[in-house]
DNA sequence: AAAGACACCTGTCCGC
DNA sequence: TGCGGACAGGTGTCTT
């Protein structure tokens, strides 16, 4: 599912209903997800929740002795609900909080994770690698343009790569690169420096609106609130193979690049 | 070193 | 109606 919008909307939503919250049990209803649920995730009992942030596609959950790294995987959503409604197939993970509310962690496939880390979580062996943010400073036409020198990687496996700028995941990638019109089979090192600065403008751009519609529910996502995501309605290429561009007609075009799907406009992408 | 394939898992949809 | 196969918002790991 999730993508940087879908997962800073689920940062975003549940924060105030977990910041000052302390939390009163846990209870794993299926440990294996991507891996086995951390055991350590039992120390949340009884602590306060001080800060909800994201760091690319993950969630940190911070407490005065640790910190809940949380994954939404591929099909993954994080629900406030009161307890006493019934917990649904594929509900792993329930924190039940001194609010009155518990939090539901939703994963079908199990591709998701809930680890914990004493120490600093950026330093974790998964965060620690990252490449900036997309929606900071740090990334940039100029940083994207020196990584991209020389390499024969396509562009669009390249914005997926997580080491190179993280949260840009299959949908706005491919949606990214026909706003910036570059063909997402271009070699990443033949794309001049002023085009790297119209991909990243338009990455930002498309993160950002789709940030504010929260996020794209096309199958699992929803919201913390059971609400789903809007952008979907927005979206120009993607899942959208034979429809016509809403630039120029020309019918929308699909193939697979590294085992992922991906989807352009041969007119308007060069 | 870097690129490519594969793995993890369930649900849904499509063709026969 | 049932069954097999393809496919789905991710990403770590193993093989070339």
């Amino acid at each position: 599912m999730p993508e940087l919008p879908e997962v800073e909307t689920t940062c975003r939503g549940i924060r105030p209903h977990l910041c000052g919250k302390t939390v009163l049990a846990v209870t794993i209803r299926e440990r294996r997800l991507r891996w086995p649920v951390d055991p350590a995730i039992d120390l949340l009992v009884g602590q306060t929740c001080r800060s909800v942030e994201r760091r690319a596609k993950y969630l940190l959950l911070r407490t005065d002795t640790g910190t809940a790294i949380v994954h939404l995987g591929m099909s993954g959503s994080l629900r406030v609900v009161k307890p006493d409604l019934p917990a649904r197939k594929h509900d792993h993970v329930l924190i039940t909080l001194d609010s009155g509310l518990e939090l539901r962690f939703h994963d079908p496939r199990r591709f998701g994770a809930w680890l914990w880390t004493f120490t600093d979580p950026l330093q974790h062996p998964l965060l620690q690698k990252l490449g900036p943010e997309p929606l900071s400073a740090d990334f940039n036409g100029t940083y994207l343009h020196q990584h991209c020198r020389g390499r024969k990687k396509t562009i669009k496996e390249t914005l997926m790569d997580a080491s190179v700028v993280v949260g840009v995941g299959n949908i706005y990638a491919s949606e990214s690169l026909f706003y910036a019109g570059i063909h997402p089979t271009r070699a990443a090192g033949r794309i001049s420096i002023q085009r790297m600065h119209q991909l990243v403008d338009a990455i930002k751009a498309v993160l950002k609106r789709s940030i504010e519609q929260g996020g794209t529910t096309l199958r699992d996502f929803l919201r913390e609130d059971g609400s789903p995501g809007y952008f979907r309605q927005q979206l120009a290429v993607y899942e959208r193979k034979g429809q016509a561009c809403h630039e120029c007609g020309h019918p929308i075009r699909h193939r697979i690049l590294g085992q992922r799907s991906t989807y352009f406009c041969p007119h308007c992408q060069r």
